[in-house]
DNA sequence: ATGATGTTCAACCATCTGGTTGAATGTATA
DNA sequence: TATACATTCAACCAGATGGTTGAACATCAT
């Protein structure tokens, strides 16, 4: 759903969490560790994210690694794609209809 | 900046309102009218999406004119353009090893 | 001047959010 | 078995968020 990745994404935390997850498969411990919150903390964010889809877990023994769901990011590329369409296309209609003003004067 | 227009955008009365300024300029309280939420609620959503940078304000008299400023967009559309580029990169490195691994096979 | 219109401001409220700490759970290891 | 490790769960807290209502402000129309 577009609007839980957007909501999810909305933290920088998070945003933060997903770059990490580029590198590959990370444990929590792994993920939380540069941050200076704590370890619960991290872990909630993860849950967030998870609930949006945008990552997996996988768990084996006590540690639960997590990747990357890029496939979760699609919807809301696409709509922020769809905008882009959208609103340079009425820009170029715009200055099209300008430039035939000018063309009148 | 990023943070602030993906938050904007992360609620649904918030991104409806961009759509109907997609339309064109709109005073405040055309855009509050198809909303079932009070025309101050939707006015604090205005405030947001300005305080992003994603909607300009034009008063005339005692209305208040808005338009939506598309290059606001920009920041959170390349972000995501950047996600997107990166882990189809990432996507393809894998299925070239897997393939390659394969071959070996 | 009066009153209606368009909008914001201010105070309030319930809920969500992002963080904390401490305990519980499950698993590996000595 | 006892202990350390990886993680979550539960309770709590402060502050943000999204909504409400009522008053204030500015402007237009009579």
């Amino acid at each position: 759903m577009l609007n839980g990745v957007l909501t999810a994404l909305s933290d920088p935390t998070r945003r933060a969490i997903m770059t990490e997850l580029g590198a590959g498969e990370r444990r929590v411990s792994d993920v939380a560790a540069p941050f200076e919150m704590s370890l619960n903390a991290v872990s909630k964010h993860v849950k967030t994210l998870e609930r949006a889809g945008l990552v997996r877990r996988r768990r084996v023994g006590r540690e639960h690694f997590l990747t990357a769901n890029p496939a979760a990011f699609e919807r809301a590329a696409e709509w922020f794609d769809a905008q882009r369409k959208f609103w340079n296309a009425r820009l170029d209609r715009l200055e099209h209809l300008m430039t035939e003003e000018a063309g009148n004067e």
